[in-house]
DNA sequence: CTCATTCCGTTAACATGTTAAGGTAATTGT
DNA sequence: ACAATTACCTTAACATGTTAACGGAATGAG
């Protein structure tokens, strides 16, 4: 537990204060933040996908369950939210809402009553048809501006950070 | 990762679609995508900083406030949403609750009256002071976890994302 | 100087993030 | 069989993310 190297408790009320650090304790800088680093990277790259959301009236979190469910198809609520990296609390409302715009359809599991199956409803399909090309282009465009490589390190990385804290 | 292999789409009953791409188009796989990535992992390193935030009941949207004052000292309202990575809308609502709890204070700028100057109070000097050895610890046991050096060029590499964008 | 423009911060409105609590269904232990 | 536990999903409540619009204050062009 002993974190605190800087409890320079002062003398007691004898010296002068000459090599006294001010009492201002100091923190890793935000530039040096890892979570606010990775914050400010995921921003970046987001602002470049975000007109073509716009144009559609989806959130980014709509097209992440969109893509997850075009990849996974057919699957229960908690792995969809799970899959597309959404709060099953949120996962609960967008799901209304994307049902109501015929983007998505429920099915009740008949083996377990408790899952709520959850598929692309032929509106998403067809959604998703349409955005995935420009979604394609526009991580295209990406990949020149910063390198092919600069990209697959990053990932690469990031997932080992999230593989190796998941325990 | 998720248990989907149940993904075996039956012969559609006719000719063997040999070459035949069906309809469905194809996008890059939800593990690829760079802002899921970058989203996955700073999820899993915020996890280890939230039982402390809870604990003094504060976001972490107001934490990273409260460090970014502690860094620059008095400063503007906008200078301050964006060094701590948050849309000045929000600020504005966290800088009103923020300053009911005597954590931050605030003084109209006499040169320009548009803007706002933001700094900590004394409560909030004092949380600050008390929370960072905590938080420095927590970053040290994720280094450890992790490894100092993935860490670093983990860091390295986003921070050339968010750089290479800001254009 | 006047007017249009730009800048800074705020507010509104809606969607999402987050925690807690609840309801129903399956599972476990006895 | 029974009660306790766990699992899946939903709802509520509040804070934040996001876009748009507004109002006051500086700036700039004429």
């Amino acid at each position: 537990m002993a974190v605190n190297s800087n409890l320079r408790k002062a003398h007691p009320r004898t010296d002068p204060p000459v090599s006294v650090v001010p009492p201002a304790l100091q923190l890793r800088p935000l530039e040096d933040s890892l979570s606010i680093s990775l914050l400010r990277a995921r921003e970046a790259v987001m602002a470049h996908f975000r007109p073509q959301l716009l144009e559609q009236d989806l959130s980014e979190q709509q097209w992440r369950v969109i893509r997850a469910l075009a990849e996974s198809g057919e699957v229960d609520a908690g792995t969809v939210a799970q899959n597309s990296c959404i709060h099953p609390a949120s996962f609960s409302r967008i799901l209304r809402s994307l049902q109501k715009r015929k983007i998505l359809r429920t099915t009740p599991s008949r083996t377990d009553s408790r899952r709520l199956l959850v598929e692309l409803a032929p509106g998403g399909r067809e959604l998703f048809d349409k955005m995935a090309p420009v979604s394609e282009s526009i991580y295209r465009r990406l990949e020149e501006k910063l390198g092919r490589e600069l990209i697959a390190d990053t990932l690469q990385m990031v997932k080992k950070i999230s593989g190796n804290l998941r325990d």
